[in-house]
DNA sequence: AGCTATGATGATACTCCATCTCAATAACCC
DNA sequence: GGGTTATTGAGATGGAGTATCATCATAGCT
């Protein structure tokens, strides 16, 4: 079902291409994300890995944002949430109960994007997409 | 419950609509926000109410979330900013200079948005949509 | 391999936004 | 006016993220 099986790059090595460092630290970040399949905390990633201080966890997660090989965004109640890109341009889908993070990539949005440029007045520079979602897995076990 | 009004509705006629008490506090704040044209920030209605707590800020400005009557968002940086609802339902250009919000509504929305449901695994709920621009006025002053 | 300059780390303090606590106060209804 | 209950403000608290800084590890050089 996963239409965007891609080309995970190796995290470390987009860090080295920048000039940053391989330590310790960094690498047991990234090698816990990249088991990941959906979104994750800050919170999630410090208690899995005790020994890496909170600074740290925060600092190589800004490091990838930077980088733009993981996005952030937020949870239906403004939690934030972090999430590997695994395409180029793609959008998000966070299911608002689980907080399952979902990507989609529809050439849809490309299109709308281009038509909704003259409505608006001035140079769009970015936007933000995000769908809150009740996510196939909860339709189906919390049958409330 | 609601009708839809061509004009900005009553805000506080709105709150006690839904049986919250007509004050003083929350008077001062309406006031000030009735009077705005783009976005606002909690700091600047702070401000300019030092007689009036952050906390009923930041409850009243809850209040008008929650019937409806403004909208929270997102500078490019994060930051916070809320705008009062002129229209039902619309999405936001945000000036990522000047941080100026503006509001627009667009057919194509719409369509964009029932088309891309079939993208998208599981039932939508909600979305999120914000353009980061470069408004007019910054694109003439600051053109240097 | 050994050195070294520099980048990276972790503990902690701190900032920022926002919410909670709670005693005091004000609004609404009779 | 009186009583009930919502509301308020001050400050404590919480969560996310950053800054500081002494210590330590890395990558590159020899």
């Amino acid at each position: 079902m996963n239409e965007l099986q891609a080309t995970r790059p190796n995290l470390m090595a987009v860090l080295e291409d920048n000039g940053y460092r391989s330590t310790a630290p960094r690498q047991a970040i990234i090698g816990l994300l990249e088991g990941k399949q959906g979104g994750f905390t800050v919170e999630e990633i410090s208690e899995a890995l005790p020994a890496v201080g909170r600074a740290t966890v925060y600092r190589t997660i800004k490091l990838l944002l930077g980088a733009g090989v993981i996005c952030k965004l937020a949870l239906a109640n403004g939690a934030p949430v972090y999430s590997l890109s695994r395409v180029e341009h793609h959008h998000h889908t966070v299911c608002v109960k689980c907080g399952a993070v979902g990507e989609f990539r529809a050439a849809t949005v490309e299109r709308f994007l281009r038509a909704i440029g003259d409505d608006i007045q001035g140079d769009v520079v970015g936007h933000r997409i995000e769908f809150y979602i009740d996510c196939n897995d909860c339709l189906r076990s919390g049958s409330g």
